[in-house]
DNA sequence: AGCACGCCGACT
DNA sequence: GTCGGCGTGCTC
C-alpha cells in the first residue's frame, strides 16, 4: 500500500495522508497535484509532498480521488521556498500554496442539486416544492449558489432540504474544471479521399461548384498535400485553421460548411495557446548605453563578483531600465533565466512594450489583472522544455517555476506594494525574492531612486553591493522643487481651493505652452469627510471605525475599508441641522477645482475609482501620453515609474497628509512619494518644476526633498530609528488580534501583552487600538514586538506560535483571530 | 475554508 | 414542543 502526504489550499500547516489507488501509483511524485476529499463533502486539489508506505494509525485513511499530473507542477526548490515562506512569515503552508498557484490549477468541488434518479414519484409535494422540482429539472444541475441567486425566494434551500428528505432531489459534488485550453476549429481532409484517384474524381466532380473546388485546392495547398506520398501519410499534413482557410480564398464559411456536409472535410477542435506569439527577434531596439549607464553596468559586474545582492541606486530618469536590459541579455547568453519584479502599478504597456521590442517572445508577463487561464499557461510554459527566459511580473511571480534562474531584478525596490498585507501569506516579495535567488544560487539586483532605508543600511553594512547612477539620461537636470507655505496663505484666504497662487501661475504657464501638469493628492473621493456645522456630527461607517468619504460622482458616502456605502445625509441625525460641511480634498474635488479655474483644460483623474479595469487604467495613461489630457490628477498611482515627455509642472497639493501618519516610516514614505512624483517632471528635454504645498515648510524632510538629498534623509532617519529602536536596528513583528466584542478583545490583548512581556521583556509596545480600530464589525488590537538583532528568529517564532496556541485554547478567546505580521510595512 | 454538531431563543 | 440561529471544533 502506498500513501501520499499532501498540503491543502486551506490555512492549515499540517500535511494530510491519503492512500493511493492501486492503479497508476508509480507516476505520483512530490510536486504532483491530486484531488482529495476533505471534510464531509468537499474535494480539493492538494499538492503531494511525500510518497511513502507508512500506514497511518488512529484514523481511517481516505483515498486519493484523482491524480492530476504525471509530472510535478512544482520543482523541488519551490516546495523548499514555500516552506521557508510559511516558516518565516508565521503562516500555514496551505496559505502559501493558495497564493502561489493560479486558481485554474486548483480545482475545487461545488455542490450541485440534481433530481434523484431513483425517486419513485410517490411523495406528496406542496405547490412550492413542485415549483422547485420543475425548476431544478429544467436547469441542468444547478449549483447551490446559482439556485440561491436565481430563485427570488431566499428560502429555497429549506425547500430543497425537505425535497431531499422525501427523496426527490439529491446533492452531488462535482469538481469544476475552470481552466480550459483555448481551441480553434481546424479542418482536415476526410480519410476517404486519402486515395489519390478518389481525390481527383472528387475535384472534377466539383466543377459545378467552383468555390468549393478552389477552397478544397487551397486546403490541399495549405496542408502541404502536394505529393501522393504526403497524402498517404496524413500525419505529414499541416494543421489548417478553418477561419484562415476561408479567408485565404476570400469566401464565406458556408462554402467550407458545404464541403464538411458532403463528408469531404472534417472539422475538429484544435488546442492553441493564449500566450502571444510575437515574432520579434532579439537585438531590435537595444539602445546603446550612455557613458554613465555603461559605467554602472561594468560596476555591477564587479559588485556581483563580491555580493549576491546589489543595489542600483539611480536617480529618477537615469535609465535604469536600459541597464537592466543589458544585464538580462547577458544572463540569457549564459543560458540563465531572469525574473523581473515590478510593483503592480508600474506593470504597464509602457514597460512591457519596451521589453517586448528587445526580447520578443522570450519574455512572459505575469500579472494579477490578466485572465487566470493565461497565468496557467505561463506556469505550464515555465515547466516545459522551452520556458520563457524572462518573466516580468508582479509580487506573485516569485512563485513561478524556474529551471535555471540566474538573476532576479526587483525594480522600485522600496515600493510598499511588494508587501502583501491581506490575506496570509503576508510576505515581502523583495525579501522573498532574495531568498529565492539564494536557493537557486542566483543574483538579486534591487533598483530604485529612493532605496528603502533598510536596503541602504544593508549596503552601508557591506551586506549588499552598491552601484550609483547619479545623472539623468541626456543630462537633464533634476526638477526644481519650490516650497509654498499654505498655512500662511490659508490664514490670509489666498488659496483658490486646493491651489496656491504660485501653483496656479505655474499651471497656467504650462497649459499656455502646451505642456502637461501632474497633481498629486493622496486621497481619493470628493471629501474625506463631512461634518455637521452645528454639532460636529460626522457620518461613520457602521462596520468600521472610520468616517465615510463623500464621492460626488456616485453621490454616495463610502467606506474605504469595507466598501460600505450609504446615501448622502441631508440633515444631521443628531441635531437636525441641515448645514453639513465638507472637510478636506479628495482627487475628485481637485478635479472639480481644476475645471473651475481652467475650464478649457482636458483633465483626467487616476485613482482606485477610475482604474478598476486594466483597460481603464491604460486608457488614462495613453491619453496622457498622447497629449489628449493636459492635467492628470491622482493618488500615489501617478508617482510610479511612468515616463512622460511633456510634463513640466508637478503639484504636490498637501504634503502634510503624508507626514501626519502615525508610523515610524511616514517620513521615509513621504520622501519616497515626493521624490518619485517630482521625478515625473521635466524628463527628456528640460528641467521641470515641482510646487510642494505644505503647512510645515521648516521640517528637515521638506529641505531634503527640495535638495534631492536622499543621504540626508537616511542619516536623519537612522538616528531616530536607532534612538527609538526601530528597523533596521531591530526586527518587527506585529501581533494583530480581532474579535467582535471589544471587552473580550481587550482582555485577550492585555493577556497577550503581559505574556509577551514575560518572554521578550520590555521590547513590547501595546496593546493599542490601531488608527482604524474596527473593520467589518471586528474590533482590532495590535501589539508591537521588537526582536533584538542578535536574537534567534527561530526561537522567537516558536515562542509566538506557542503563545497563540496557548491563548486560543482558553474558552473565552476561541472565537478570536490572532495573526502575526512579520516585517510589517 | 466549510461543514456538522450542539446548544439556546422565537415560533407552529 | 420544534426550527433555526450561531458558536466550536475537525478535517487524513
Amino acid at each position: 500500500m502506498k500513501f501520499v502526504d499532501v498540503i491543502l489550499p486551506l490555512p492549515l500547516s499540517a500535511a494530510y495522508t491519503y492512500a493511493l489507488p492501486e492503479e497508476q501509483q508509480a507516476a505520483v511524485r512530490p510536486g504532483c497535484r491530486v484531488i482529495v476529499p476533505f471534510g464531509a463533502k468537499k474535494f480539493y486539489t492538494a499538492i503531494v509532498v511525500d510518497v511513502h508506505g507508512r500506514q497511518p494509525q488512529g484514523y481511517a485513511v481516505k483515498t486519493v480521488w484523482e491524480i492530476l499530473d504525471s509530472d510535478p507542477v512544482l520543482l523541488p526548490v519551490q516546495l523548499d521556498f514555500w516552506r521557508w515562506l510559511a516558516d518565516y512569515y508565521l503562516c500555514a503552508v496551505g496559505d502559501v500554496y493558495k497564493a502561489a498557484l493560479p486558481s485554474g490549477m486548483k480545482l475545487e468541488s461545488e455542490s450541485k442539486v440534481v433530481v434523484n434518479s431513483e425517486y419513485a414519484g410517490n411523495a406528496v409535494l406542496s405547490e412550492r416544492e413542485q415549483r422547485v422540482v420543475t425548476w431544478v429539472s429544467r436547469r441542468s444541475e444547478p449549483t447551490v449558489t446559482q439556485l440561491q441567486k436565481e430563485c427570488e425566494d431566499f428560502r429555497v434551500l429549506r425547500v430543497v432540504r425537505s425535497l431531499m428528505d422525501k427523496g426527490v432531489l439529491a446533492m452531488k459534488e462535482e469538481v469544476k474544471r475552470s481552466y480550459k485550453p483555448r481551441t480553434e476549429v481546424h479542418v482536415r481532409l476526410s480519410e476517404t479521399y486519402f486515395d489519390e484517384d478518389k481525390l481527383h474524381e472528387l475535384l472534377e466532380g466539383l466543377g459545378r461548384a467552383p468555390k468549393q473546388q478552389s477552397l478544397l485546392l487551397k486546403y490541399l495547398e495549405l496542408a502541404g498535400a502536394g505529393t501522393a506520398f504526403r497524402l498517404r501519410n496524413p500525419k505529414m499534413l499541416a494543421e489548417v485553421g478553418r477561419k484562415a482557410l476561408v479567408e485565404a480564398v476570400g469566401g464565406s464559411l458556408a462554402i467550407c460548411r458545404a464541403l464538411e456536409e458532403k463528408g469531404v472535410l472534417e472539422a475538429y477542435p484544435y488546442e492553441i495557446g493564449r500566450l502571444a506569439h510575437t515574432e520579434v527577434t532579439e537585438t531590435i531596439g537595444v539602445s546603446p548605453l550612455s557613458e554613465a549607464q555603461a559605467r554602472a553596468f561594468r560596476e555591477l559586474e564587479e559588485a556581483f563578483a563580491r555580493h549576491p545582492v546589489c543595489l542600483l541606486h539611480g536617480v529618477t530618469s537615469s535609465g535604469k531600465t536600459e541597464v537592466y536590459i543589458h544585464l538580462i541579455r547577458q544572463m540569457i547568453a549564459e543560458g540563465k533565466q531572469v525574473l523581473y519584479l515590478v510593483p503592480e502599478i508600474v506593470l504597464t504597456t509602457q514597460l512591457t512594450d519596451r521589453l517586448y521590442r528587445v526580447f520578443g517572445n522570450r519574455m512572459g508577463v505575469y500579472h494579477s489583472k490578466f485572465p487566470d487561464a493565461e497565468r496557467v499557461e505561463i506556469w505550464q510554459k515555465q515547466l516545459s522544455e522551452q520556458p520563457y527566459d524572462i518573466i516580468v511580473g508582479v509580487r506573485s511571480s516569485v512563485f513561478l517555476p524556474f529551471r535555471h534562474l540566474g538573476l532576479v531584478i526587483v525594480d522600485e525596490e522600496h515600493e510598499q506594494s511588494y508587501k502583501q498585507q491581506e490575506p496570509a501569506p503576508r510576505y515581502h516579495a523583495r525579501n522573498a525574492a532574495i531568498m529565492l535567488a539564494r536557493m537557486y544560487g542566483a543574483r538579486t539586483l534591487l533598483g530604485t531612486a529612493t532605496p528603502a532605508l533598510e536596503t541602504y543600511y544593508n549596503v552601508r553594512m557591506g551586506k549588499y553591493g552598491l552601484v550609483e547612477l547619479t545623472e539623468r539620461f541626456g543630462q537633464v537636470r533634476l526638477p526644481e522643487v519650490e516650497v509654498v507655505d499654505i498655512k500662511e496663505l490659508q490664514r490670509k484666504r489666498r488659496m483658490a481651493g486646493p491651489f496656491s497662487p504660485r501653483l496656479l501661475e505655474e499651471m497656467r504657464r504650462a497649459l499656455e505652452n502646451k505642456e502637461q501638469v501632474i497633481l498629486f493628492q493622496n486621497r481619493r473621493g470628493y471629501a474625506p469627510m463631512i461634518e455637521c456645522h452645528t454639532c460636529g456630527w460626522v457620518p461613520k461607517c457602521k462596520n468600521c471605525d472610520v468616517s465615510l468619504t463623500y464621492h460626488k460622482g456616485l453621490n454616495q458616502m463610502t467606506c474605504h475599508y469595507c466598501g460600505y456605502t450609504c446615501n448622502v445625509p441631508t440633515r444631521c441625525p443628531a441635531c437636525e441641522g441641515t448645514e453639513l460641511v465638507q472637510r478636506g480634498f479628495g482627487t475628485e474635488k481637485v478635479e472639480d477645482a481644476v475645471h473651475q479655474v481652467f475650464p478649457e483644460a482636458a483633465v483626467a483623474r487616476m485613482d482606485l475609482d477610475t482604474t478598476r479595469t486594466r483597460s481603464a487604467y491604460e486608457g488614462i495613461l495613453e491619453d496622457f501620453q498622447s497629449g489628449k489630457t493636459d492635467v492628470l490628477i491622482g493618488t500615489q498611482m501617478v508617482t510610479k515609474g511612468l515616463d512622460f515627455e511633456r510634463v513640466s509642472v508637478v503639484g504636490i497639493l498637501n504634503a502634510d497628509a503624508m507626514l501626519n501618519i502615525p508610523d515610524f516610516r511616514s517620513f521615509e514614505r513621504a520622501f519616497q512619494l515626493m521624490a518619485q512624483v517630482a521625478g515625473r517632471a521635466g524628463r527628456r528635454s528640460r528641467q521641470g518644476r515641482v510646487i510642494l504645498q505644505t503647512k510645515s515648510p521648516d521640517l528637515p524632510l521638506i529641505r531634503q526633498v527640495t535638495e534631492h538629498d536622499y543621504f540626508g534623509l537616511y542619516v536623519g532617519q537612522m538616528e531616530e530609528r536607532q534612538m527609538f529602536v526601530y528597523p533596521p536596528f531591530c526586527r518587527l513583528i506585529y501581533v494583530y488580534m480581532k474579535h467582535k466584542r471589544a471587552d473580550v478583545l481587550d482582555h485577550l490583548a492585555a493577556e497577550m501583552g503581559s505574556r509577551l512581556r514575560q518572554v521578550f521583556g520590555s521590547r513590547i509596545l501595546g496593546p493599542d487600538a490601531p488608527p482604524v480600530a474596527r473593520i467589518q464589525l471586528l474590533y482590532i488590537r495590535k501589539i508591537v514586538v521588537k526582536v533584538e538583532l542578535g536574537a534567534s528568529l527561530a526561537k522567537v517564532r516558536e515562542q509566538l506560535l506557542y503563545l497563540r496556541q496557548n491563548l486560543m485554547a482558553h474558552p473565552d478567546y476561541r472565537s478570536a483571530q490572532i495573526y502575526y505580521d512579520v516585517d510589517p510595512m
